[in-house]
DNA sequence: TCCCTTTGCTACAAATATGGTAGCGCCACG
DNA sequence: CGTGGCGCTACCATATTTGTAGCAAAGGGA
């Protein structure tokens, strides 16, 4: 186990993008979050642990330390947490999952 | 869905597909291995774990039970694993990810 | 001012998930 | 027969996640 530092996102030593970001969403909680956050409105750390099923508190703040740190999500002037621009837009690429898990529970 | 145990899948409480679905792609490796077959050719478990940056058997094992029993991934009769019709499916929702990650590590 | 609430955030120990190594039974090939 | 690949599992060490409690700072009355 190649001791990383704990915040380097895991998967990035081939230096493909699309490693990293698998990798990055392959965290717990990391792809609720960003489904939460589908809304315009921001979100406080609160109103977010509530949305994500009680999650705790310590976990909660890891997944959105990282999610700042790679520019998807940003923290409000007036409080509240939200997509940046580059979240939305990956955003985007999820909302026709909704419809498909609808599909996928049906077959089981 | 069929009833599942232990391991079930985290986040479906709420009976929502979406979270179901969240949270299965949301454990490690999940999302990297619908990756890695989104070729048509079947990979052995094997060449798998390869692709997968040497993933232990014991994790690759779960998470292709996983993937077997919500129906996205198949092991084919001659040998190898590769990706259902609805896995298919999924997959094309990721594949505009590829090109969203290159924008993503230029700015990240 | 004091009290009260909410914000983002952290410490700590317990529970869970993941990792690394070894090895099983099975089957095909020579 | 031996050899090697296949899917898969046991065992245990390590890493990650959870649950609980709590912090400092900022704001809103009274």
């Amino acid at each position: 186990m190649p001791a990383m530092k704990k915040t380097a996102i895991r998967g990035s030593r081939t230096g493909r993008p699309i490693m990293a970001l698998l990798d990055l969403l392959g965290r717990r909680w990391t792809l609720r979050i960003i489904w939460e956050l589908r809304e315009e409105r921001a979100l406080t750390s609160r109103e977010l642990r509530t949305a994500c099923d009680e999650a705790s508190p310590t976990i909660m703040q890891a997944r959105l330390s990282e999610l700042r740190e790679t520019g998807l999500v940003e923290l409000e002037p007036g409080g509240g947490y939200r997509l940046t621009g580059l979240g939305k837009e990956l955003m985007e690429n999820f909302m026709p999952l909704h419809r498909f898990a609808e599909r996928w529970a049906k077959r089981g």
